[in-house]
DNA sequence: AATGAATGAGAATTCATTCAT
DNA sequence: AATGAATGAATTCTCATTCAT
């Protein structure tokens, strides 16, 4: 089935190049007319590749997600200590870069806007389980840290994770907003040597 | 002589009613229209008050920095210890009830409009002066703290106090999402902790 | 009927000060809180004085008329020769002074406005009362011009007064454009001679 | 493939359809949707051939000029006397037929217009090359003549020519209202003699 | 008499979507 | 398969007019 691959293909083509524009301009503010001309196609073909304007949007939480997935894989690749991968990934997780920063401002958008559609839209549900996977790989590198003794073993790994992906969301957020001049090396480091000492034993 | 109308108070009343169809429908979602048939009013009406129908966003943004600054003042009017006080900050910041969630979801709506409309608009600076307020007051907490001996003196104060307000909002946009199986007291308590054993002198 | 007395006053005194507006935006480009603003007065006053926006037109084509007669009784009334007080009339007729500028595209303002509601409007009588009392007027500048043996007898009165009537609101139209590069007195001086002595070889 | 159209031809289509309506309600009184219900076509068609409202106005000025400029070849084509063509030009320019009257109607709507938006507009200059180009054609005939010896070399053949065609526009000002009782041919006859052998008795 | 708050019809314009080619 | 012409519902905003005070 080549034509179906095509297809599949083409539909990532045209999110991957819609990208910029809804973190520019904000999905209810992209035109059809934008995305079309953008990718260098007619305005009808688009409903050729999707059933309406707000079926790119599945293409495009998929792929916010692998390149999240990519960046992180990317980062952590080749380094073993369990505490060290999990300070790169607070550092650099709340460190936008300018694909990184575009998705962020892409996920608010479908944040904001499927908070709106509450009860009728799917993408709440894939937020929630992509949110769950993060909070798995940092529950598995607390837990690792602490089998191999850097970590206490009374600490409540979930409970922990939850507040890093927690915390790098929100210095995601307030670098769009405080930029440049928010230090956030400064910051990443000082909270997480201060978590450090606490829980290491003693 | 005509009605005599507080144009000031009105403009308050209006901005308060139509703060709940922000919230469920987004800015860019809600026409005039909705406004004025929420409020009881013609559609002309609005103009009386509001210069366009984005002028309503200072009175909206005023109110959301005014409920919270209120809820704030309100929760920790009556406590003294420093720490308590963070803690409480912490945990009930982070603990969305009716009006908060309301509020946070509009706070996103804006910050995700006004990243949009960079270099043009005017609440981005108001939300940097409000980060910063609220930012500077946990300074302070954290520096009484530091010269009432409960926490160490070598610990970075104003890194200390980004990370935890970052904290916050990114708590806010996960239970916006995972709500209601979130449990907020126990991860805000879980990194306190943690955190609290860290910046203790031993 | 004192007050009878005042209203006929205040109408002509909103009258005279949106003349101004009139000119520079246009009749139907005036809201009536414009006009209010300017007389400095509650816009539901307006209706007090005028049965509708419509109705402020009524005086306003008598002010426009009224100034025009003044005018010319102005800078007429104290010279003999006929043919000089056409001269002058035709020259100065078309030199558009600040208050003659503005009430002339008052005028095509309301020419304009008559035109199309032709039918249902009492604008168009008017101004053909107006065409027609000029009209007069010069007629019998050369008539008394002919019966003092200044022009030949056989001349068509009538119809070289329509001329010069539509020669001098030709002029006023295209110096409204054509200004300041316009050079009006030399036109009206040339036609004027060639008028009298006539272009044709001798 | 999608339906092929000319769209300046189409552009074309509808300026012509709609100046029989700019020439009965005026610019500012003709709402897109009668303009496209006289077409036949729905309103947002009428934005994929024009960028606004406004954008028409530059096709029906061309319009406008076009079929005068078309209606004094048709008139003077074929006569050869310089002082005939002339004459014809001032009568028959004077003279309203039904397309010439709604192309006058709407070249005094637009110069009102025009008028009230100077300095961010760009029909006055269009007006002014119009003029321009017309005084032009009435100077080369004046000289024309001076130079086969009809009219006296020393006519000032430009201030002549500004005189005719402010006259010209002044006469078909005042046919629209004063019509039908207004006399055209005859105003033009004994103004034109008048000028050709001067009205002094010799 | 004077006011300005309130109204809603109507304006220009945008845009997702359809469909003939 | 691809296109863009066509559509009309929906949006923001204006304004003449009314009317309670």
């Amino acid at each position: 089935m080549p034509k179906v691959v095509d297809k599949e293909q083409k539909r990532i083509d045209i999110a991957r190049k819609t990208m910029p524009l809804l973190a520019k301009y904000g999905f209810e503010n992209t035109p059809i007319r934008r995305i079309t001309a953008e990718v260098g196609m007619g305005k009808g073909t688009f409903y050729d590749y999707f059933t309406s304007k707000e079926d790119i949007l599945n293409e495009i939480v998929r792929l916010v997600f692998t390149d999240w997935i990519e960046w992180v894989i990317r980062k952590m690749g080749n380094i073993d200590d369990p505490l060290e991968k999990l300070f790169i990934l607070v550092r650099d997780g709340s460190t936008l870069d300018a694909t990184f920063e575009q998705n962020m401002i892409i996920y608010v958008d479908l944040w904001r806007w499927s908070v709106s559609h509450k009860g009728s839209n799917e993408f709440i549900p894939k937020f929630r389980s992509y949110l769950e996977n993060g909070r798995n790989s940092v529950i598995d590198l607390i837990k690792e840290a602490q089998s191999k003794g850097l970590v206490k073993k009374e600490i409540d790994a979930a409970a922990i994770a939850s507040a890093l992906i927690a915390f790098i969301d929100g210095m995601c957020l307030h670098s769009l907003i405080l930029k440049p001049e928010f230090d956030v090396e400064r910051v990443c480091r000082s909270l997480f040597e201060s978590i450090l000492k606490g829980i290491r034993p003693t």
